[in-house]
DNA sequence: AATGAGGCCTGGTTGC
DNA sequence: TGCAACCAGGCCTCAT
């Protein structure tokens, strides 16, 4: 659920609260949680304590916190919420969550950053920030992932091209992160009925306009989620304070099986994808004749 | 090489 | 009523 609006709320939400503020004390609740820092809980505490927030960042659904360099070097903490991570900015008082799975603690003695993740398909990890191939830098795990339609440096055109050389269906292409980033299943939905479009189109036969249009309509809705603060269904997805956003009022056809198309009336429909389920609208986005399977 | 399927997780909901 | 099956789904690993 977490997409690149609602990731782009948490790291706001960061940036106001962490920015600036030295690392005292890290404490790992539940080892999955940091199970992409190959080195262990252990280490991972250990590293970053003492260290200093410099920066929080964002390319798609990764977030990450720059650290000063101490005597490490620069490098980040990197997070991905997975389906149910949240990033709370919580007072020292405030009783535990249920799911906490890492703490950490400031010199300044004010509120603890807690991430908590029920499901624990999320994370954090801590990694060197690596010279990335379009400029900047980037945390290692990072690097492949391509630039997402918020990033200034994002080439519309290239990605439109990145998508038209797969060889698979449409709604296949726009979740693949490595063409654009920040997608998921919620938006490429959301963005598929914007453009009318039907995700098992084959992107070999998508014109460039096409192309462009479902792009398009991906950065639309995922702008207008963002100033809605995101999509919550339920307490799974939370800003740092702990609110839900409120773009769920919006969908025009995710989660809708049956109610009306906000366009022309026909009844949402529900098909599985990939052991899964996309939403449609069988008026406006005609299954293609011959769909990629 | 590129594509696609399977596995990882937990809690709420559905169905028998 | 109680329990099992199912569902949510991003991303990594592995097979083809």
């Amino acid at each position: 659920m977490p997409e690149l609006p609602e990731v782009e709320v948490v790291r706001r939400g960061l940036a106001d609260h962490v920015l600036d503020r030295t690392i005292t004390e890290v404490s790992v609740a539940h080892p999955r949680a940091v199970r992409r820092h190959v080195a262990g809980a252990a280490d991972f505490a250990a590293r970053l304590a003492g260290r200093t927030v410099t920066g929080v960042r964002r390319r798609g659904k990764y977030l990450w916190l720059d650290l000063d360099g101490g005597s490490e070097g620069e490098d980040a903490v990197l997070a991905h919420l997975g389906m149910s991570g949240q990033m709370l900015v919580a007072d020292a008082g405030r009783p535990d969550e249920t799911h906490l799975r890492v703490r950490i603690r400031f010199a300044d003695d004010g509120p603890q950053l807690r991430f908590v993740d029920q499901r624990t398909f999320g994370g954090l990890s801590l990694h060197p920030l690596v010279p990335a191939a379009g400029g900047g830098v980037l945390p290692e795990p990072v690097a492949h992932i391509a630039r997402d339609p918020m990033d200034p440096a994002f080439d519309l055109d290239a990605a439109v091209a990145g998508i038209r050389r797969r060889r698979t269906g449409l709604k296949r292409a726009l979740l693949d992160q490595t063409v654009v980033s920040g997608i998921g299943n919620i938006y490429a939905d959301e963005a598929l009925w914007r453009s009318r479009l039907h995700g098992a189109r084959p992107t070999e036969r998508l014109t460039r306009a096409q192309g462009r249009a479902v792009l398009t309509a991906a950065t639309d809705v995922m702008g207008d989620a963002l100033r809605a603060g995101g999509t919550s269904f339920d307490a799974l997805y939370v800003n740092v304070n702990g609110a839900s956003g409120y773009f769920d009022r919006s969908l025009a056809v995710y989660g809708q099986v049956d109610r009306p198309c906000p366009r022309c009336g026909t009844p949402v429909r529900r098909e599985p994808f990939m052991n899964r389920s996309s939403y449609s609208c069988p008026r406006c986005q005609p299954r293609p004749r011959t769909p990629h399977p």
